[in-house]
RNA sequence: GUGACUGUAGCUCAGUUGGUUAGAGCACCGCGUUGUGGUCGCGGGGGUCGGGGGUUCGAAUCCCCUCAGUCACCCCA
């Protein structure tokens, strides 16, 4: 009997997962040279957790069940933020200020697979909380840029685009859109670029928008603004500065870590769910194919939604799907992303062939990563083939010289007599 | 949940108006080239042609259903 695997899940072959672990391996390192420190919670959580913030809506998208005879629901993790939220807030008067925690969960969604998007992927979430202030928002967006950095992700490949909830609601409400159907016109500007023009005219005049405020909507929602130029932000959907000054707070502490010039206002990004306070970015691939590569903002009543005290926070996620789509379109990926055996251990004699375990077991034990050949026959040049099949970057060949064995170099092809008893020490000094 | 497209070996694909026992390259396994690199040569395993039904003397090929995958919509925490 044949069982395939679930829907929109995926297995990592050994190529896979070396694959798996260059983008985990890297988030890590980037997390924690920011000083973020690593923290992870349960696979699945109580169904509750998930409709604290979300309401009911959202429960049909994700794996829900119960023990047999049981009476609790739970569900399958579909992000993290829940959980940080319950963890922050049992413990919130004991952590030490600002709490900067980063995890790499694997999360489950029981949507229909396309491009971008399956029911179990991974996600980078990097959070700051506990600090006022827009250095906060900053510095996450840092982190992330200096990943993408890392990957070799230019300016030119990625835009951050910026918006805040707080500025885009006072545009709204200012061309006349009512109070209770603010979240509706969010939802509209997130759906924009997807809609023909009339039926996006069409929705905005339901909000209550006549023609020429549509035309309005329009010019300040699809504008987009470089950073560093915020005044004429203002001055163009006819704002005072005053009402864009902790983007303006934003914008200054971008300039000062060096990453402006990967950033630029959007007031079109809005981000889908309530619970987002101020500002909200997205990271989307240049000419905007994909679906967002990453997305975050601030969300300061959370923590206080799920028991704790009130406490600013900032966060983003980014998932590995869309992330790998963007470095493959680029041309970002290595040619070796597995890890490379140090050296191979050939013997193409029978007296060599009485060497080779004792020699890898003394290899090993000596921290090398060393393989050697399950095959029988002493051919050289069969053997070398096989260790630079391996990637390995030295092979040992073993001869019927008593005490001594030839190490070469698989990548310069320089070869030295050395002594058995010092090959770990020679490799060593020479990896 | 809705729609479009695609299913032949692990991968990329051939396969004539329907006609013998379904093929190639790569990959994998083995051997040889009697001691220095992705060669070359020989051999091998592996496919109920996604599955089921129908038309036909005969179906990978034509028709219907179904399953799976991909992409888009819905949604996107």
């Amino acid at each position: 009997m044949k069982i395939e695997k679930p829907k929109g899940t995926r297995d990592f072959y050994p190529q896979d997962m070396a694959w798996q672990n260059y983008i985990t391996d890297a988030w890590r390192r980037v997390s924690i040279r920011h000083g973020f420190e690593e923290v992870d919670g349960p696979i699945f959580e109580k169904l509750d957790l998930y409709k604290v913030k979300s309401g009911d809506g959202i429960v049909s998208e994700l794996f829900s069940f119960r023990r047999e005879n049981g009476t609790t629901d739970f569900a399958l993790r579909p992000e993290f933020t829940p959980t940080l939220a319950r963890m922050v807030a049992d413990k919130a008067n004991s952590l030490p200020k600002p709490v900067k925690w980063f995890t790499i969960p694997n999360l489950c969604r029981a949507e229909r697979p396309q491009r971008g998007r399956l029911r179990e992927f991974l996600q980078w979430n990097v959070d700051l909380l506990g600090l006022e202030g827009e250095l906060a928002d900053a510095e996450t967006i840092l982190v992330a840029v200096d990943f993408l950095r890392e990957l070799g992700v230019t300016p030119e490949h990625v835009r951050v685009k910026i918006s805040h909830r707080d500025v885009v609601r006072n545009i709204l409400i200012k061309l006349g859109v009512a109070e209770e159907n603010i979240l509706d016109a969010f939802n509209l500007l997130d759906r924009r670029d997807k809609m023909e023009v009339e039926d996006f005219e069409k929705a905005a005049m339901k909000l209550g928008l006549d023609e020429h405020r549509v035309q309005r909507f329009q010019e300040a929602c699809r504008s987009r603004y470089r950073t560093g130029s915020l005044g004429s932000l203002c001055k163009a959907i006819g704002m005072p500065e005053e009402d864009v000054k902790e983007l303006q707070e934003l914008d200054d502490k971008l300039h000062a870590l060096g990453i402006a010039e990967w950033c630029e206002y959007d007031l079109g990004i809005v981000r889908g769910l309530a619970y987002y306070t101020g500002v909200v970015y997205e990271i989307h691939e240049s000419s905007g194919a994909e679906r967002a590569l990453a997305g975050g903002g601030r969300y300061d009543n959370l923590i206080n939604l799920f028991g704790g005290p009130k406490m600013p926070a900032v966060g983003f996620g980014m998932g590995d799907v869309v992330l790998s789509n963007l470095l493959r379109d680029k041309g970002l990926i290595p040619e070796n992303v597995a890890p490379r055996p140090d050296v191979y251990v050939i013997a193409v004699s029978d007296a060599g062939s009485e060497k080779v375990l004792p020699l890898i077991a003394d290899l090993r034990a000596k921290g090398l990563h060393a393989r050697f050949s399950y095959k029988t026959t002493k051919n050289m040049g069969r053997l070398l083939k096989e260790a630079v099949g391996s990637k390995a970057k030295f092979a040992c060949i073993l001869d019927d010289a008593e005490a001594t064995a030839q190490v070469k170099n698989l990548d310069t092809q320089e070869q030295v007599e050395v002594g058995i008893d010092e090959i770990a020490k020679y490799l060593h000094e020479n990896l």
